[in-house]
RNA sequence: GGCGCCGUACCCAAGUGGUAAGGGAGAGGUCUGCAAAACCUUUAUGCAUCGGUUCGAAUCCGAUCGGCGCCUCCA
């Protein structure tokens, strides 16, 4: 399987560093706000590299952090008079509400960087040992003229870096201006930790390394976020831990570009900044959504529209109308050979396109062809039951990645609709199609969709 | 100024040297008591533009135009 690695810029063949088993970092939300669109669209991404790694056999331990406390949460908790914990609480919960709703695999691991501040005040006594960072004014920085390899993996030469508006060279009283802060010095009214470094709380580029070296070691092998974070953040976690470890930290850096929406940064000035529970709140599914995000390659900026939202739902709704034909189209006498073929070949290609950098477009090219060939044999031949179950199985396949699909069938146990349709048949049968009319209005205020095929009525219910 | 992503049909989007996958929408059709759904057919002599290399280029090289991002706490 190929893998493209932000550290050497090119595509490279995955290789864990033990054997079988991957250890994966990804940078999480900061519980400050309801998660937005471009959020989602990073853990979606992710989520479908857990996935994939969890197709191909690996053993995988997946970490994720959640900053719970940094300068927005503190103001934003401040602001609304209520503990920093309080706070933070309520939109974790939400953020994990969110990933069920797009059906995002819950990491091995959820790690919380107010539960490890010793561990990460230890990496601060380290890096003081090797004289890479320095006490001023009550805080502590990282030297970065002490780390030569600083800039390596955003590729970005430290003397060239321009310093932003934002930072002017005096307000802060580091030694460089590029110094990033370790620890923060106490201020009056924030929350802050009495530790053997002194009083004060964690900078936020320091819980990463903290936390994904203490569950998966000095060197592990992903570590993922959205692009914006290869620099500083990552720079940074880098800088922290091989300069306590000297050991490489991360083998493979995955970074998922940026949405936008309708062509343009998202921003809650232009009107066109979303959560999810917007878009719920309008009435679409969850699942078209999840499907959106997952079908762009995760390298190439994704534009998001509500018409986009609306062409994924249909699309998800075709694959599921057709395993709904597999399900419920006429018997036919014997085994198609054709059948096998086509899930064979359909399989292999979705696997070789993932295996390449996770083409998700290529994979899903490859389900929808498969749909197509098989639409055609369902339809003029009919299903052996052992054909239904093969293209169940491999429809299920293709389902550990998209977890969209219809594979079990309705419930087929509820009398009273199954009542309702016979006396719809049986009125159909008698030529009473008034009384046939009405019982489908009945059942479509059930949520019941009836379709009337040569081979019986199928019935689904409403997404 | 430095670093990076991108430009393929009405919309979304694969394809990185061998003659344009797939999805949505539109149009036509099949089925049907009707409707809906479903299914089938169809839709780029063309891949931002201009040069070049090549038997052959969306793919490689050069230039140009355009969109987006990062360059100290933003996924």
């Amino acid at each position: 399987m190929l893998i493209f690695n932000t550290l050497t810029g090119r595509e490279e063949e995955f290789q864990p560093l033990q054997s079988g088993r991957v250890r994966m970092y990804t940078c999480g939300p900061t519980v400050y706000n309801f998660a937005h669109i471009g959020n989602l669209r990073t853990f979606v991404s992710q989520d479908l590299l857990r996935r994939w790694l969890l197709y191909r056999g690996y053993q995988l331990t997946h970490v994720m952090n959640v900053t719970d406390v940094d300068d927005k949460t503190i103001a934003n908790a401040c602001e609304r008079g209520v503990s920093l914990e309080e706070y933070t609480a309520g939109y974790a919960q939400a953020f994990f509400e969110d990933c069920r709703r797009l059906r995002l695999q819950q990491p091995e691991r959820v790690a919380y960087a107010t539960r490890h501040i010793p561990e990460m005040v230890e990496l601060v006594e380290k890096l003081l040992e090797k004289n890479l960072a320095y006490r001023q004014d009550g805080s502590i920085y990282y030297r970065i003229s002490a780390f030569p390899k600083y800039g390596r993996l955003s590729h970005l030469d430290p003397d060239q870096l321009q310093i932003g508006h934002s930072v002017e060279a005096d307000e802060y009283s580091k030694d460089n201006p590029r110094d990033f802060v370790l620890w923060k010095a106490p201020k009056e009214g924030e929350p802050s930790w009495e530790t053997r470094v002194g009083r004060g709380r964690p900078g936020w580029h320091l819980e990463c390394s903290a936390m994904s070296m203490k569950y998966l070691g000095d060197s592990f092998d992903i570590h993922g976020g959205g692009v914006d974070l290869i620099f500083p953040h990552h720079e940074n976690e880098i800088a922290q831990s091989e300069g306590v470890t000297g050991a490489p930290f991360v083998k493979y850096w995955f970074h998922t570009e940026h949405l936008v929406v309708d062509g343009e940064k998202m921003s809650k000035s232009k009107g066109n900044f979303y959560t999810l529970r917007d878009l719920l709140d309008k009435g679409f599914d969850p699942l078209a959504i999840r499907y959106l995000l997952l079908s762009t390659h995760y390298r190439k900026p994704l534009n998001f529209t509500l018409e986009g939202i609306l062409q994924a739902a249909a699309a998800l709704r075709s694959l599921n109308n057709f395993l709904l034909l597999v399900r419920t189209c006429r018997d036919a006498a014997a085994g198609n050979p054709r059948i096998g073929e086509i899930l064979q070949q359909a399989l292999a290609r979705f696997e070789s396109a993932m295996d390449d950098n996770l083409n998700i477009s290529g994979a899903l090219g490859a389900v929808f062809d498969a749909r197509y060939d098989l639409n055609a044999l369902a339809e003029s031949q009919g299903l052996f039951a052992g054909d239904r179950e093969r293209i169940l199985t491999t429809f299920g396949k293709f389902n550990a990645l998209l977890d969209s699909l219809d594979l079990e069938g309705e419930d087929t146990t509820d009398a009273q609709v199954r009542e309702l349709i016979q006396a719809r048949s049986d009125a159909r049968r008698n030529r009473d199609f008034k009384r046939a009319d009405e019982i489908r209005g009945q059942l479509l205020q059930r949520g019941v969709i009836l379709e009337d095929t040569r081979d019986g009525v199928r019935w689904k219910r409403i997404g």
